[in-house]
DNA sequence: ATTGGTTATGTCAGACTAAACATATCGGAA
DNA sequence: TTCCGATATGTTTAGTCTGACATAACCAAT
């Protein structure tokens, strides 16, 4: 129930971008690993894509969302700024809302079962 | 304020189907033009791909969400089932419940404002 | 200096998507 | 019977997105 793998919430503003539950869960894989390579693994996603994701938000906020650094013993690392924080808390804000909405249940009784195939 | 066109919701289903302001405006479309491509035109898409999107609602919910018929003095018509019009009501409340969160405008409030171009 | 794990980019083929064009069918009304 | 606007599909081309591979730069610790 913490991770509904049968719901995903994605928000189009009129900037172009798009954000939903991929580029969510990339945040929040960076605030625990640490890093973007981290993230990636953990999504199972290229950190070629990760990064592109990263950059991706970082020009369409106000001021990026991860600060992150290279070289070093670890060789680097990435970690969410405040507003990074504050972007990830809202969407999860966002999400657990539209998980307790009634008409979502409706939405969602009003599809196939599952046991149909494609 | 009606139709705010910063802001798109889109749900994405376990069953593989995603739902978002694309097929809710098209349901809307036929309910208020009576026919697909009366629709499809209204929203500048083709005739095709409004079939299409049509075709992947009837086969992913549990009963078909657009009731359409050929021939006949204007060549036939489409509107929508009960199903569909409460379906489209549902995600309609979806949409109006998230206008309303004030995280959104948070979220708004993070973002680059109009003037970047790119 | 060497090392190692990470950030940061480039490239390129293949998959997937979208758009454009083309037909065939239908059936009430004139 | 002919016609018209709509449904219903097929085909093809163009454009976009994705994934895999490759490489360079970075720098604290050893």
């Amino acid at each position: 129930m913490k991770n509904d793998p049968r719901l995903s919430l994605r928000l189009h503003f009129e900037q172009g971008l798009t954000f939903g539950r991929g580029k969510a869960d990339l945040l929040q894989g960076i605030a625990e690993e640490g890093s973007i390579s981290g993230a990636g693994r953990r999504l199972k996603m290229s950190y070629r894509r990760a990064w592109a994701l990263v950059e991706e938000m970082n020009g369409n906020f106000r001021a990026p969302l991860v600060d992150s650094s290279r070289g070093g013993a670890k060789g680097g690392g990435a970690t969410l700024t405040e507003l990074g924080q504050a972007v990830l808390a809202d969407y999860r804000a966002l999400e657990a809302m539209l998980r307790k909405a009634p008409e979502l249940d409706s939405l969602r009784a009003s599809l196939c079962d599952m046991s149909d195939k494609k």
